[in-house]
DNA sequence: ATAGGGTTAG
């Protein structure tokens, strides 16, 4: 775009050529005016604000000519810039800086081939005696600095330019704007616009705004935009489609759809809609993913009789494909070509990759083969992305072809790419072993060969690289063939491949995942041998696996040597490893583990605290538990909720309520908001030292604060009721419970039957017992216990034995070292004298479902073999 | 290839 240095608006690849007429904005006299090309004045009168678009500019065609030794500087200074930098310093280019003048030094810039030498150029320039930039040779290295997209020299050279105090032209400065702008320097474009006019070195005209919100557009500052529009039209300048083509931009880029749609209508009302109006909406919707709007307007735009652009097609087509439309993409696709356009490698790249995604892969072959008829030769990445889709479908026919091709077209670093992708493939379709054999016969074993005639036809042979090994070494991995990848692995070193960090840790992980950490650890010492730093994940993976293995003293010596290399442990791994001390009694070591930890520098974090704590309360460790607590919080941490409910919960299971009940109050004077866990735990502690209404008022504080209660609180109070001999309460907790529609689990069940048991009303337990068993709830064995107890006391042998049955057909009969086994056999033997039940006991005998006893003797079961009626 | 961790009821 930046080519005529402001002096003539060069909109043509903005804006289309047709619905542009260049001089639109330039008086007409402006035309005929000329300028001395010797102008050397700094400063222009100001009545030729318009001159710059009829200065002629020496190096075009049609420009003036510039006298013979003017053209002479030119060339020798080119020379001296471009091929002998030696002579910079020479009394040659001393001479020469003396004839300089602002027309050469353009000349000379344009002539340079690199920004850097031009850059070198222009600052020497600036140097000699005699001589100034102009706003031309500013806008001349401007220019330059854009096109090599230099935005920090870029920036420089603006404000240099300021700085410099250096009259502009409107058109100069609209042009410097459009410079920043392309490099998406907004702030400066709008910086150095103000500074321009405040300096009072331009005035401002409507092509100067509309280069300003052309490059304020590029943003999404619609506030910004707003603000110079409305500045714009208070000194005069009423908008006119090139002001209101980037308002239409930036709103469209902020997404703001009421404005968008109130700038269109505006254009259109003022007929100046064209086809680059139509992309930037349609850009945007597509952008947006609204890609049927996009279409409608197309068909409003074939109404208007404005013709599609082929950029806009092609961004449909994109947006399409990102929406997984490929087959509206495909129709699109076909318009294009009905309208002559000639789709180019990537949009072939696009919808093929579409295709491929959905699987539809004779349709991406066929495309692709359209592709290469039509004269467009593949790319590695295209043929790769099919042999990758092709694998996937296990097409190996076709990834063989697609593979031969490729060795006609490619060179050997490219062919190699396809080969790694072929041994992806195959690798990702499960195929493993295949992508192996594939791999030896890279590295030359004929023997092979044949194993892999179906894929590939060797006819020169690809040495495998590193990420062809790395590929199949991963694969083995996946596949938990660890040591195949670890002789596979060895092998590559031996071929002098060196791995990367990534194919180290993969293989550390691996063996550490498989309990083999000293294996592992050499491969740690191997990988540092060739050079390659351990990250945190290598030492988190033998890390965790010390954790595993609760060796504690293994993983701190870990812990130092991270912290060595400045990594930090995993709490996932430390956490573990407390936690498994403790289920095992070794709540000291955990503990003591934790300060190791802190003596290497590291502060566990307050999780591993909390599972330390809790393992103390669970040793009866009270004090020791309550003293963590304590300590941690002299230290620093600020205990979190769950830390606050061990501690109530390990002081609530001591019996020390009404102290857990003091921590609640800490808790809240703190701000730590109590969890519905909290108040449960509180709950349970006054029903387990007979406060029960203690535990009712608890109940009634949670609904207070909105913690809703859950089958836990139910079950924990029904529990608590039935032990207090309130079995009604506990039946209206209940259906409280359910009519809320938290629905009771096995616990509850259990705590509820147990509980009316325990309150003389088994013939209501009874009920929620078949009602849980309907539920397809599984009793556990002492509440079938309770229950058969509790009637064959009472005498009811039918219901009694009814329970016995069904216990019997559901789990084992308990065994003669249980310790429920002798209170089974007392009700056996009730039951067995009681006529009512008696051969119905020796039935189940028979049936093996539940041992002999004592008085029942072999003969009596025999006579109970024959049926009777 | 990177956090899932720790607390409550029968």
């Amino acid at each position: 775009m930046a080519s005529k240095l402001g002096r003539t608006i060069n909109t043509s690849k903005l804006f289309p050529p047709k619905t542009l007429n260049p001089c639109h904005l330039i008086p007409s006299f402006v035309h005929k005016k000329k300028i001395s090309i010797n102008e050397h004045s700094p400063f222009f009168p100001e009545s030729n604000i318009y001159t710059e678009f009829s200065r002629p500019y020496h190096s075009s065609e049609d420009a003036v000519s510039i006298h013979s030794d003017s053209t002479t500087v030119v060339e020798e200074l080119t020379a001296i810039f471009t091929n002998q930098p030696l002579l910079r310093t020479s009394e040659e280019l001393t001479t020469l800086g003396t004839k300089l003048n602002t027309e050469t030094v353009e000349s000379v810039l344009k002539g340079l081939k690199s920004w850097r030498i031009a850059y070198e150029f222009f600052s020497w320039a600036a140097d000699q005696d005699g001589y100034r930039h102009n706003c031309y040779t500013y806008n001349a290295m401007a220019s330059i600095l854009s096109r090599a997209k230099q935005t920090a020299k870029l920036k420089i050279l603006a404000r240099d330019m300021v700085n410099s105090r250096c009259p502009m032209t409107p058109g100069a400065l609209g042009f410097l704007i459009r410079c920043l702008g392309s490099q998406g320097l907004v702030d400066e474009a709008n910086y150095i616009f103000d500074q321009v006019k405040m300096m009072g070195l331009c005035f401002p005209n409507s092509y100067t705004y509309n280069c300003l919100l052309e490059a304020l557009s590029k943003s999404t500052s619609v506030d910004l935009v707003e603000k110079r529009l409305r500045e714009m039209q208070n000194s005069g300048f009423g908008p006119d489609k090139f002001t209101l083509t980037p308002v239409l931009r930036v709103y469209c880029n902020a997404g703001k759809f009421e404005k968008v749609l109130d700038v269109f209508n505006q254009i259109r009302d003022r007929g100046w809609i064209d086809g680059h109006i139509f992309t930037i909406l349609m850009i945007s919707f597509s952008k947006w993913g609204e890609v049927d709007k996009a279409m409608e307007l197309i068909e409003r735009m074939e109404d208007l009789n404005i013709s599609l652009n082929e950029k806009t097609l092609c961004v449909l087509i994109h947006g399409f494909v990102r929406e997984s439309r490929v087959e509206k993409a495909l129709h699109l696709f076909d318009k294009m070509r009905k309208l002559g356009f000639k789709p180019d490698l990537p949009l072939y790249d696009v919808l093929i990759r579409g295709l491929c995604q959905k699987k539809e892969l004779r349709k991406a072959l066929n495309l692709y083969m359209e592709m290469k008829d039509s004269g467009i030769l593949p790319d590695v990445s295209i043929i790769s992305k099919l042999i990758s889709s092709l694998c996937g479908e296990g097409d190996l026919a076709s990834t063989k072809i697609l593979l031969e091709e490729g060795e006609q077209a490619l060179d050997a670093k490219a062919l190699i790419l396809l080969y790694n992708t072929l041994l992806d493939g195959l690798v990702n379709h499960g195929l493993v072993d295949k992508a192996y054999l594939l791999l030896r016969v890279m590295m030359g074993a004929e023997s092979v060969s044949e194993a892999v005639n179906d894929l590939v036809s060797i006819k020169k042979i690809v040495s495998p690289d590193c990420t062809s090994f790395s590929i199949v070494i991963d694969g083995f991995c996946n596949m938990g063939q660890l040591d195949s990848a670890l002789r596979l692995f060895w092998d590559m070193i031996r071929m002098g491949w060196k791995g990367n960090v990534l194919l180290y840790n993969n293989l550390i992980n691996e063996l550490c995942n498989a309990n083999r950490v000293d294996e592992g650890f050499e491969l740690l010492k191997e990988m540092k041998k060739s050079g390659f730093k351990p990250t945190q994940f290598t030492h988190n993976s033998i890390f965790g696996c010390f954790c595993r293995r609760e060796d504690v003293s293994r993983a701190i010596d870990l812990v130092r040597e991270m912290r060595e290399n400045g990594h930090e442990p995993w709490i996932k791994y430390y956490s573990l490893l407390v936690k498994q001390l403790c289920i095992h009694g070794k709540v000291i070591e955990a503990s003591d583990f934790l300060n190791n930890m802190v003596q290497e520098g590291f502060l566990p974090e307050i999780i591993a605290y909390s599972i330390v704590m809790d393992g103390f309360f669970k040793i009866q460790g009270v004090d020791k538990a309550t003293k963590l607590f304590r300590d941690i919080c002299g230290r620093g941490y600020c205990p979190d909720v769950i830390a606050y409910n061990i501690l109530m919960n390990g002081l609530c299971k001591a019996r020390r309520v009404s102290e857990a009940q003091d921590v609640l109050n800490e808790m809240l004077e703190k701000g730590v908001v109590p969890s519905v866990v909290t108040y449960n735990i509180l709950i349970d502690g006054w029903c387990k030292t007979h406060e029960i209404d203690q535990a009712i008022l608890c109940l009634s504080k949670m609904v207070e604060k909105a913690r809703e209660p859950t089958v836990v609180t139910y079950s924990t109070l029904i529990d608590g009721l039935c032990n207090a001999g309130r079995p009604n309460d506990a039946l209206i907790l209940w259906n409280e419970m359910v009519k809320k529609g938290c629905s009771p689990n096995k616990i509850a069940y259990t705590a509820l039957i147990h509980g009316l048991i325990k309150c003389n009303k088994a013939d209501i337990a009874v009920v929620f017992f078949h009602e849980m068993k309907e539920k397809e709830m599984k009793p556990d064995r002492f509440v079938y216990l309770a229950l058969i107890n509790d009637f064959v006391s009472k005498g009811n042998s039918v219901l009694a034995l009814e329970v016995l049955k069904d216990m019997v057909t559901n789990e084992k009969f308990p065994s003669p070292l249980d310790k429920d086994y002798p209170l089974c056999i007392s009700a056996l033997h009730k039951l067995s004298e009681d006529v009512v039940t008696s051969s119905d006991v020796k039935n189940l005998i028979v049936q093996g479902l539940i041992p002999t006893i004592g008085n029942v003797s072999d003969m009596d079961v025999k006579s109970v073999v024959e049926p009777r009626d």
